[in-house]
DNA sequence: GAGCCCATGGAAGAATATTTACAACCCTGT
DNA sequence: ACAGGGTTGTAAATATTCTTCCATGGGCTC
């Protein structure tokens, strides 16, 4: 399914009937542009027209044959070009969510593809314990019944809610994890994981010290860059989830530190 | 656009993933299927499957390319509540938070009068630390440097970010405050101020004892309700402050217990 | 282990929606 | 009356989804 894309209109004004459309809409929920059509006594076609202006503007959501309403939580970043990587982040979400086993204990690291990994489970009712050390993460899991969100106590180390602190190591030191997710900033020159924060790293390699399994995600948007400190040998991970096929030179280093690599392209 | 009519499935039984996919769908108010098998990592045609039966089941609407709710009226479960009665928390907070002292160490109790405390100590540039076992109220200091936001470790409680458990009270016992802010759900026939959950009960009892100063936050809607579990004594708090005029019975009882009274009225 | 059930995912052709292009129509100003 | 801009409906080609059928593989009973 092809959500479109495309920047703002020209144009923010709206008809009396873009605006009847957008209000029967946001009451629905949804519509298809067959009952549009219908209510409004116009052709399809000119429903379909409504809906592509109505959703350059960011007021609807609009699918494969109908268009629904977007709910303000989401309203504000939905016009950001940054919808592309937010997909690649929804595909390894996706894949760390599918191989998790149930009943498995499993920490989560800090940053957004974590959330939406959280956002995931929240959404799939899978029996778990999940530890983190993310705010937005254990938020987004506030709720899920069949999941058990254990939040590590700490200081609030910054906007993207992370903790950190003496304190969280000695919290997370209770755990001991079937499974870690961890994310990184960067690659070395090795191919080895790099972040910025050293007390962010400092728990990464806490928390994969205390579990089986370490595994490492990473978007495609990280293959170039660059961070000051090395998280953990390569090798120290089972695998590296990404959304866009990586470097010769990556998949050579991950292929000779028998990392398994999962590639979710679209 | 042909909206299936197809007659009742026999099969009432819904399998844990029809459930989630109902449960999504009755949140979102619709859904593609495309993000659903992404969202379950499962194939297209799977959910196609699912959606099916639960449109046989008459539990949501199937359309070409995905599923919407049935239920008209969807629930906007907890931000919803919290619009209720918004400007009364905003006057209680704002006092609140005026009484706060510069770099006291500070506890805030779980609840959506807090969490506006929380954003309005986030908004103003006061030197504090603040510990807090409110998710909510983490998230909305994360970022506000001034503060030094700890946030106590333990289970996420429930929908409203609120952390519980044994572990909880372990991690709050590290701490004394200066001042503590708790709130609760109604009265019992003695003025003392009620509650409905145990756990979180321990925790405002704990960080009661833990702390110089105790204030109540209490708003205008629970005068007149009741909650099963007694807090504490009303003598315990040295303030309480609230957004409309109570009964003159509480006035009586808060002056017998020498409790401070801030009537933030409009 | 053999056989069976059934959940799952793939593929092909049918059904439906979208895009693009264009013609008809209603205004309005000249 | 006529040209121009804008709006609407129609049609053909393209793209996406739906249905149906079938192969696979895990889990179950016998």
């Amino acid at each position: 399914m092809q959500i479109s894309e495309s920047g703002k209109s020209d144009i923010r004004v709206l008809t009396a009937r873009q605006r009847a459309i957008h209000d029967h809409i946001a009451r629905q929920g949804f519509a298809t542009l067959d009952a549009l059509a219908m209510l409004f006594s116009v052709s399809v076609q000119t429903v379909r027209r409504e809906i592509i202006h109505l959703d350059r503007c960011g007021l609807v959501e609009r699918f494969h044959g109908g268009a629904g309403a977007i709910d303000k939580a989401r309203r504000r970043d939905y016009s950001e070009k940054k919808a592309v990587a937010r997909e690649g982040k929804q595909r390894i979400a996706s894949k760390i969510v599918a191989d998790m086993r149930k009943n498995e204990t499993v920490f989560l690291d800090v940053g957004t593809t974590l959330e939406t990994v959280a956002q995931l489970l929240a959404a799939r009712a899978v029996a778990l314990r999940v530890v983190t050390a993310s705010l937005p993460a254990a938020m987004a899991l506030a709720g899920a019944d069949q999941v058990e969100t254990h939040v590590i106590g700490g200081i609030v180390g910054g906007a993207d809610g992370s903790l950190v602190g003496a304190y969280t190591a000695e919290s997370l030191s209770q755990y001991t994890f079937d499974r870690c997710i961890i994310s990184a900033s960067g690659y070395d020159s090795g191919w080895a994981p790099t972040d910025f924060d050293l007390q962010k790293i400092f728990l990464k390699r806490l928390a994969m010290k205390r579990s089986k399994l370490a595994i490492l995600a990473m978007d495609g948007g990280k293959f170039d860059r660059r961070a000051p400190i090395t998280v953990a040998r390569l090798d120290a991970f089972a695998q590296l989830v990404t959304d866009a096929h990586p470097p010769e030179m990556l998949l050579e280093a991950a292929r000779g530190a028998a990392v398994g690599l999962d590639i979710c392209e679209m």
